[in-house]
DNA sequence: AATGAATGAGCATTCATTCAT
DNA sequence: GATGAATGAATGCTCATTCAT
């Protein structure tokens, strides 16, 4: 995770600009204190609206959760949706472009690729858990409403759709992946696995065991996507 | 039993046809009456919960579309609360009831009733998309709050999970299904895959063709089910 | 005392050529900064208050304006009202005492005196047009509130009445302005005329021509003042 | 003043196009109290849109002095600023087109049509003082905002500004008033004289007397307007 | 059988002000 | 000399709910 952060404001270009008086311990502290301020609230942003719900948080429940008062969150952030925007931001680097840069690394064959995006996907469940579970909910509460959320998870979405689309399709052509199925309708239900596992997983975590059912997954995944061997050898 | 409801189509065929007051000439006018309010009130409802979701979908957004005004949801329910459970009612019969019953007298085999349960699923995405799709969505918007939905919910969704679990655990038994996955957690995917997809197919139905999305589907499930018939061979 | 104010103009000038910290060499460094500062953070609130009312104008404008911060303000000022009324004493300054002087210096006969004050008054919209339209539009916005900018701008206004309404007096009393209108209400016309002409010329300056308006303004109030010539010449 | 009303929903044409059921004395009591609630807001908010300004008047205390609460005021009114449109509306048949009512009918002179303005604007000022001021006092608090209120404003003034040229224009066309003067400055002082009246009096009607207010406004007016008899007998 | 009027609690957002640095 | 962080009160607006008719 590189050092990002995103000001809210234009401060930090300015900061960056002209630092104006100051040494340079002095300015670390207040950086420190803007930082922790930050993430103590898009860490609780991020654990309410999955756990409620966006519309169903209040703002008042974001900055008590991260021991502030209301006005800060305005201090960081322009509106309630640019907290959500922020942290989308944040998921669009952990879970989609790591999964692409980690899907591509794997190999050689297009199974071990698949294999490899369901066990980041996995990992993600248990190291990143609210950061995949927001995306999901967030594409659902959204679906309707018109506005810059929508806009970007829309984006984001149709950006794994084609990932997994060209990695289907590649591996039909390769003859590892069944091919008596449309590319499109493949994807679909391997994007569809996922979330649902995800979902379930979101809905009664307690009850179930990771490795088992990342098992289970696994087996759902190729069950769908690579050519039944028993067919392969029948043809 | 199969007869039930389907009304919410029905009559809203009805109600853009002469929604207003009273038929002309029938006897039982005002039983009449009552009925095509309720109806088209609920079938509001139903369709604006599941497209903005509960919380951000209010009552004159309901009431406006049948044609009647917010006092009247007062009529007829006791609170907004009350109108969800109406609807999830009927789903528990049409979507989780029905699928029991034909599952039963599927056979012989458990992946003949494991089949049968994915094509009832498939036909209820097409005959009751906006059912299927409440109890998943609503399943998610109430997840952490307390009250009669959630406690309905839980209480299908768990009614849901045993009888796969069963169906499942049989399957197993009978050397049908994988033995080499835990029960619980073949059952979670398996419920995983078809609320998953569900999803997927809400968000970008127009974009997916029924039919292949159907067969991937069943790939899918009994992919993860279903002995790899090259193992059986094997063995 | 002519030579008091007017640095609002000549600061910002200097501010937006090097608005900064600190000039290169000069001695008395401090100083000047804080004089700066200070006249940019006056310049701004008054072109602010003027063109969108004081509530409507907030710290931030100002002070951004003045390429500040909300907080220099407060270190410069007690208050937001604080930096409102450091505005309406330099006001006072300009338009009240300043007319005061002219008029007195003006003469012989009263009817040059009133001449002097219109003249000096559409001298003063183009010099320091803000200055005297915040008097005016203040006295309209704090009308009905309590505190200390209330009680400050109707002492104001309270001085230029009596000195209008003791101009008006004694020109009556020469014979020179008419005796059949009282003087209290002569004399409020006359403020009237003033006051009305500034706010029109507020609103559409840039479809007036200037030296047009001021004719027609003396004509206004001379015609209101003077006894009417043919009147006189039947008398 | 017509019973125009406006319903602030689309209610009133239900009611109009299909009365439902209930007797007409029902019904009645309904209108009636909408009548009632409806005015006492607006005349609650007339009155306090001018003492305090727009923005400095809260919901609160609209809705409290007309003894309602601030849900009411939405029952009605789609917001805060429809308020102050209706408002506004009133005003432009009250003021602005009955004047020109009352112009067209004077006569047979330009200088009696004048004074016909003159004198029923200052009928206005004691039979409609709230309206005649909100006017005045809304173009300079909305001076710079932009959005439905501005525009009404500056299409309201715009024809009064046309109005009083075309007025002016075409007494000098006659001879009865100065050519001397342009039609477009000379027009803008007669406004301004006008304006600043109801301001000043505004600002302290307890102190001033009324009739000869007008005497003297009448005075400045003409004083401004008309050939000097002077300079006529001369000439 | 249903409406229109009205309420009141809740919520996002704005903003003057404070204060440690 | 000035900033950045944070507060808390105020405010416009939404919405489920009540109730007389």
């Amino acid at each position: 995770m590189p050092a990002e952060i995103k000001p809210a404001r234009k401060v930090a270009a300015n900061a960056t600009a002209a630092p104006t008086r100051k040494g340079p311990s002095t300015g670390n502290k207040k950086l420190e204190q803007r930082q922790i301020s930050m993430e103590s609230l898009l860490e609780a942003a991020l654990r309410l609206f999955v756990s409620q719900g966006y519309r169903s948080t209040n703002l008042e429940q974001i900055s008590g959760a991260a021991q502030l008062t209301k006005g800060a969150v305005y201090f960081y952030f322009r509106s309630k949706e640019a907290v959500l925007i922020e942290l989308l931001k944040r998921v669009q680097r952990t879970v989609v472009d790591e999964a692409v840069l980690r899907v591509n690394a794997a190999g050689p064959g297009f199974t071990d690729k698949l294999v490899a995006y369901i066990h980041y996907q996995a990992g993600l469940g248990i190291t990143h858990r609210d950061e995949v579970l927001l995306l999901i909910l967030m594409s659902l509460e959204f679906k309707e409403r018109e506005g810059d959320v929508q806009v970007f998870i829309s984006e984001l979405y149709e950006r794994q759709r084609s990932f997994i689309e060209t990695l289907v399709h590649s591996g039909q052509q390769a003859g590892e992946f069944r091919a008596d199925l449309s590319t499109r309708e493949l994807a679909a239900i391997i994007l569809a696995i996922n979330d649902g596992t995800f979902l379930e997983w979101f809905r009664r975590s307690a009850t179930l065991e990771g490795p088992e059912l990342v098992r289970a997954l696994r087996a759902a995944v190729l069950g769908a996507a690579t050519v039944p061997p028993a067919a392969s050898l029948q043809a």
